[in-house]
DNA sequence: ACCTGAACACCGTTCAAGT
DNA sequence: ACCTGAACACCGTTCAAGT
């Protein structure tokens, strides 16, 4: 399961030595198939990002999550586009990684540095986007890079720092 | 072709009342196909968009550009995906929606309203973005006001405005 | 020259038969 | 009880045959 993106279901059962029947009633949906094939990874990305966040500002961390979230649908095709259900289909990984992006939004909207009218769905959305969008793209590219700094911006409570003096 | 949105190449041609044979030979790509069906309506959007920014702020503009974009890309499904393609594809409407949209960007980013490193690509990926994840939400939803005007911000120049007194 | 649609290939899903 | 994979349905694409 750990190289072969989006390969036929035919494949997969192939590869995990099992028919094709068995395979759905293990996983009936795409989801529940997806959502096991990944959850280890998903375990470690929440690990991971509680460790870093007893380091940093809660704004600071809940940008990270962000991009390693982005960054994670990107890996196997045909996830992004499920990111959202595959989040919520309840598996130990998934879960864990739902429970530490809805933690670090409260920081960081506590904190004042992140909009108060975000939702923890809004950032899910938004890395689905990112990873769908930047998934044609050339393998190295710099756009993911730009895109979750620019959506980042946007999450951003006004004037943070003024790294230049205001005009006029 | 003005409904059937994510219909089969069969019933496109069917609908169509020619053969599938001719239909490949007259859209060699589905991106031809797309570009072709919706056409018009880029053209339009692009002529809107132009009556539209002889009367506001070139940041304005461009917003308002990008949400038309967003929402044309969601009008028929397995747009979005291509959207980027189809722009670049060069029958007319797609044309006149690439050229607004640069001298829109162009003009926003000399008034100093929106960041200098912003890319036409990155507002053509945004919109996709949005398009891409909002395409699963109930169809009256408010996710993609949302989304437009976090990506927005994240666009804009810094402290614009400062709507509340800037912290300490 | 142009059009047609049967034919092929591929993938997802089900379910009768086997163990 | 559980597993299997042939069988079915569907869609994209091609190309030999027809006009």
């Amino acid at each position: 399961m750990q190289r072969g993106a989006d390969a036929s279901l035919d494949e997969v059962a192939k590869h995990a030595q099992v028919g094709i029947g068995t395979l759905y009633r293990h996983f009936p949906t795409r989801e529940a198939l997806l959502g096991a094939a990944c959850d280890e990874r998903l375990s470690e990305l929440a690990q991971q990002s509680r460790q870093r966040a007893a380091r940093v500002a809660p704004g600071e961390a809940l940008c990270v999550f962000l991009e390693a979230l982005v960054r994670h649908a990107s890996v196997y095709r045909g996830l992004a586009a499920s990111l959202g259900i595959v989040l919520k289909n309840g598996s130990s990984g998934c879960h864990a990684t739902t429970e530490e992006g809805l933690r670090l939004l409260s920081l960081a909207q506590a904190s004042g540095e992140i909009r108060s009218d975000i939702a923890f769905d809004d950032i899910v959305c938004m890395a689905t986007a990112i990873s769908l969008t930047t998934a044609q793209d050339a393998p190295g590219g710099r756009r993911i890079d730009r895109l979750v700094s620019m959506f980042v911006d946007g999450l951003r409570v006004r004037a943070p720092k003024a790294s230049r003096g205001p005009r006029s």
